[in-house]
DNA sequence: CCGGCTCTGTCAGCCAGGCGACAAACTCGC
DNA sequence: GCGAGTTTGTCGCCTGGCTGACAGAGCCGG
């Protein structure tokens, strides 16, 4: 199931660690140990000190941040074969976001120490592992300007199409995400009522199929126009 | 005026800078020439092919982007002694955002191909490269999370902190902004005219002065209290 | 010291989207 | 196949912040 074999292929699907010095990629497994997550379970909180890197193999972790008020920020979900956790790998400060599993999830994780020693060894990786930094700074710039130019329902368009995109981490589109509407509302900063009534309406110009849980993307040409204005 | 000497002094007034090792410090300067812009002068644009790493030495460059409606998008204001344009070192990706001067500003620019060559000969300096975009990730998780959570005026009254504390990377906190609500408004996505009638809310409590073109903190600790709700 | 430009201050009207409420549909464990 | 929990769908009311408009104040070049 989730054998030394089976882990890299699964990884080699996102573009990241596909694209590492095969001897990086044969460290990073070597150093790696599994890890399973029960429905809700957290990882780590902000403000804990760091702990390592994290990739997703099966299930998604949700990333996210509650306010005092009790009012919740969800910065992403992280679904396989993705990468995270690797801000502090870099600076030692805490962890800026909560992690925690959405379902059942299985990670790899390797260890803040593993990860010294061999950068130790091999300082040239610094920059592999930059690259994931790069990654994630060019999505919250465009997260950012979204939020900052455009109205709701491009926005929640674009979303749809990041995410069926895999981030940009994944070579192929998904048709099916798989997430409640809710939890799209929370990443959008708008109010479930909303994102239902945009969704109902994409739905209706066939662009969408909405069903229990999920979302299905019809016409992704269609998905991208509405994604302009 | 701008002598070696002057600039390394200017420089080091940065975290960033400060921390590195001497040796790449005085790389960093030999490959480093000067670059005066001209008020409103524009570096590059969003799209264009990777140019190198930047320093401010002083003035202000304005980070932002323009959507094709015209609406503008104000990332952040990079005053001295920061750097900018790291991205597109790592990825060889194009810039993320549009970069000119706001009034006449002095930058030092480290070429691209500079970089690679030292970074080819000192790999090890990748992690110390890699530490400017992680406090430019920490800084947008903190934008979007923002964005997300808070009403105006706390969200203001936030970034008002961070600009006076020179977004984290300088020790001595200003006591004076130089920017026009304006440019204020379109950093935070909100109205000039909901900025200023946040910013005369906050003068009426004796926390900020304003005066033609630039914001005076009065009571750092009160400020911090009104970015608490 | 005058004229044009930029910036501040303020108002009235409007509206996108938030919020609370509730019913219906779906899922799943027992 | 029952019942509890979750998710969707849809109201109506409310409001924070946007828009447009315009007056006054400060700045600077000629």
């Amino acid at each position: 199931m989730h054998d030394a074999h089976t882990q890299r292929t699964r990884l080699l699907g996102g573009y990241w660690f596909n694209g590492l010095p095969v001897a990086l990629q044969d460290a990073l497994l070597h150093a790696a140990s599994l890890r399973q997550l029960s429905a809700g379970q957290s990882l780590f909180r902000r403000g804990d000190p760091p702990c390592g890197l994290y990739a997703v193999l099966s299930g998604a972790m949700r990333i996210g941040a509650v306010n005092p008020a009790g009012k919740e920020a969800l910065l992403t979900l992280v679904e396989a074969p993705n990468w995270f956790g690797e801000i502090s790998l870099f600076d030692n400060q805490p962890r800026t976001h909560d992690a925690s599993a959405e379902g059942p999830v299985t990670l790899l994780h390797i260890p803040q120490a593993s990860l010294q020693r061999l950068l130790g060894a091999e300082p040239q990786y610094w920059r592999d592992f930059a690259l994931l930094l790069s990654q994630k700074l060019r999505l919250a710039f465009i997260a950012l300007e979204d939020m900052s130019l455009l109205p709701a329902a491009p926005r929640l368009a674009r979303r749809l199409l990041q995410m069926a995109a895999g981030y940009g981490e994944s070579s192929h589109s998904r048709r099916v995400l798989q997430l409640p509407q809710e939890q799209l509302a929370l990443m959008l900063a708008i109010s479930r009522q909303t994102t239902n009534q945009i969704l109902k309406e994409l739905q209706a110009q066939g662009i969408v199929q909405l069903t229990y849980g999920e979302i299905e993307i019809l016409d992704l040409q269609r998905l991208q126009q509405a994604a302009q204005a």
